[in-house]
DNA sequence: TCAACCCAGATTGTATACAATATAAAAAAC
DNA sequence: GTTTTTTATATTGTATACAATCTGGGTTGA
């Protein structure tokens, strides 16, 4: 039982290290994810690696093009407006609903959080960072203990990092940290509407800190040799 | 070209076709889906039943048990509480971003589904009816624009939908369908919170519409049987 | 020189064979 | 007669073989 429960883990381990991997910007949007090596690399068949492509793809993370292949997913300018809409509606919303109901375990572990992502980003370990930064997301919208809506948050904000990693160009960015010490405070202390307001204003600051050019080559090049 | 075109839409129309059937509740929840069978049907190999198997899994309309198999998902007791203010959150946002900002088209459209749904109703065509408001609001969470909002709320819907016809008895139910005029007419007519107002209150009343009790034969059976 | 075309290699799509596992019924033991 | 064990059947899990399709490079023709 030991061989099975291992044998059934190892698709969940080889999804969480993609998924890893991508969140972390080692493969940015656009790479492709061909089957074959990664079955090479993981030491099972494409089948394996199929299913976990699919399920990346309907989690919205990779893009899977019929006869072409996966690739890690890109976002278009009008669509990255879409995402932080909704983010803005369903962290809004989760926000609100703990405010003023966390335990302290769950409002020591937040704080926590916030001190190791400071860490990482003074110590100039920017992916390391980021990655802190979306945990603690992750961690803030489990709090409600809403299944659906979490799932969703998560859904959402995952997509929102690889946004920043499509649009911001390597060396800047990096996520207006000191906002998630206040979020922490006004979601203890303060008013739902309160909290509400604040996480709606800080989803806006990390997108009002994108540089929306759009990178695809099509748009580009059309744009440069129209005509007129 | 043709041919790729239809085989590459193959897996679609299977996955249509068990999703109405789902939401029709022709399948009602916890009922086994097979592989062989449905690979039977559809002429095709299990392959391709696994896709479309895995899909609905992701969707939140089929369940998957390792080395068990697929079945129509069923929902707790403290889980439909969760899906319904997952709704209440997601949809209500949607109502209050529309609210005055439809079309005519779009107004003359809803309309037009409100009094089909009434029709179907009247004419005790019950399954036809659910299925007709089911599509009310995929439209409405279309009116948006925004497809990631208009995505979660029809994946919340076509759940909610899953909830009712697992707790309502066959004979009883059936959406308070004259809520859905009096929703349009304050989405064109009236203020942003107001519609959202009115949107929560709705689905509040499909969910207190329900009989939620647990139907699990293992807790019937354990209260039944208990020595004390 | 440029365009269209075609071919070879690589990659994905599907079916199928076989292994692993669960379920339910029959047999054995108490 | 009841419980446990065994066994048979059905079902899912995985790997692999082969077919279909795409991509890019080279060739041909104008």
């Amino acid at each position: 039982m030991e061989k099975s429960k291992s044998s059934r883990n190892q698709e969940q381990v080889i999804y969480d290290r993609l998924f890893d991997v991508i969140l972390e910007q080692k493969l940015q949007p656009g790479a492709r994810l061909t089957e074959e090596p990664l079955a090479e690399i993981f030491g099972v068949s494409r089948t394996i690696i199929r299913r976990v492509l699919l399920r990346l793809s309907h989690e919205g993370v990779v893009e899977i093009k019929p006869n072409v292949g996966a690739s890690v997913v890109m976002t278009s300018p009008e669509e990255v407006a879409q995402f932080f809409e909704a983010r803005k509606v369903v962290e809004g919303a989760l926000a609100s609903m703990i405010t003023g109901k966390l335990t302290p375990y769950q409002v020591e572990m937040l704080y926590s959080m916030v001190r190791e992502e400071s860490r990482l980003f003074e110590m100039g370990n920017r992916a390391k960072g980021l990655r802190k930064s979306t945990e603690f997301h992750f961690y803030l919208v489990e709090a409600a203990g809403n299944q659906p809506l979490a799932e969703m948050a998560k859904k959402l904000i995952a997509r929102t990092s690889l946004i920043v990693s499509q649009y911001n160009l390597s060396g800047s960015g990096g996520c207006a940290c000191n906002d998630h010490s206040a979020l922490v405070e006004v979601i203890v202390n303060g008013q739902p509407d309160e909290a509400e307001s604040l996480m709606r204003e800080h989803i806006d600051h990390i997108q009002h800190g994108l540089f929306l050019k759009d990178k695809s080559v099509e748009t580009d090049l059309y744009a440069l040799l129209k005509p007129e």
